[in-house]
DNA sequence: TGTACATCAGTGAACGCGCGTTCACTGATGTAC
DNA sequence: TGTACATCAGTGAACGCGCGTTCACTGATGTAC
């Protein structure tokens, strides 16, 4: 690659363009952004228009990126499934192993409560999903399979059971604390919620 | 009143008509299908035409009833909440008092997982709800701290950090119950976490 | 009891609007010579 | 390297449709005499 074109990329990055390149790159952009709308406002949030005007695009062209608004929606419940799941990895040390006490902490934290546009999908489109085709619900389910996983794992437990317990309680206590109005009783239920998980692990391993 | 009005009433109640009565009972019919129906589709899922025409009326009327769809959705929600919190104390023996393992069993029931247009409006618009207006978040708060309290008494604690753990988990477990494509793995979730609850009340109870 | 009139619950045509989608077009990109 | 042409990402007018809401109207209900 020349400096010439170089240098023209980085102008594109910020100018757009045509080229094949600007192509992937807008559908990207489409498509992050739709994963953090269907999370900030509802998946029948997303008006094709409204959507390409946010990302400074006309609406003619997302026919180009996707086949229809449905599969828009579909691809951006999986991107905002794997981006609330990367933001919850990328919340963690990597020097040190996971654990179960960091988990939950990071889960149920003000900043979580606070960020439903980049955080978990799971708690954020529950409702959502619950109701809408099978297909969504397995694609939600896969994710909610490997949150299940990675607490199982973290708390040393053979079975999944208290996991089950903690994953539940967890998205159940993120959606409570986002309902309330009054800010300090929502930290209280987050506060709440950590500790008595937290309690829940240390019986387990006293037992 | 006269033995004629009487059946007069009677052919009313099945046909419909204009008294003023009927308005109540149209006003009434309304809602009461509002209320399923945004616990089985979502708020947004109501249309005002095709809500009136699903309980045998045409749109223009609506506006006799309401000041708006939204006048409408508010008041549905209410409902909803409420009606949530009256089968679940239907499905109770009124001769015993009510115990926390009660509560849990009938919450995290097969039944209650899969009639989500009668069932509890917290778990079924808890995404919708959270990201509605302040009025809204504040009617669904009021419900969840009823339930909260509810469940607190029936676990003898002295304060309610236990009782938010299992609101948030019975909520949350019955969110993720409806998520499963597979209804082994989904009933599996429902006793896991049924299980893990009950056994967090009797640890409670030996310290 | 019977008649004349007012009320008002419910009807359905009409409205402006935003929606998802299509398509002829523009002009920058990329390629062949 | 420079020119001619093909490609194709993005544009914006146009479409049919369902939506929430309004309103003149209908006819059953309810009341006054």
């Amino acid at each position: 690659m020349t400096i010439i074109q170089a240098v023209k990329t980085r102008i594109m990055d910020i100018d757009m363009g045509y080229s094949q390149a600007d192509k992937a790159q807008s559908r990207e952009r489409i498509l992050a952004k739709a994963a953090e709308q269907i999370r900030d406002t509802g998946l029948e949030s997303i008006s094709v228009g409204k959507l390409m005007r946010s990302v400074d695009l006309t609406h003619g062209g997302f026919y180009g990126h996707f086949a229809s608004r449905s599969d828009l929606l579909a691809q951006a419940l999986e991107r905002a499934l794997e981006d609330g799941a990367t933001t919850a990895k990328l919340a963690t040390d990597p020097t040190k192993p996971p654990t179960y006490a960091g988990v939950v902490r990071s889960y149920l934290s003000r900043n979580h409560r606070d960020s439903r546009k980049t955080g978990c999908a799971l708690a954020a489109l529950s409702s959502d999903v619950a109701r809408a085709d099978e297909h969504s619900r397995a694609v939600m389910e896969a994710y909610i399979e490997r949150f299940v996983a990675k607490v199982a794992d973290v708390m040393e437990k053979e079975d999944d059971q208290d996991a089950l317990l903690a994953v539940s309680a967890m998205i159940g206590g993120l959606l409570v604390s986002r309902m309330m109005t009054d800010p300090k009783r929502s930290d209280e239920v987050l506060r709440s919620v950590r500790n008595a998980l937290m309690a829940l692990q240390d019986e387990g391993k006293a037992t």
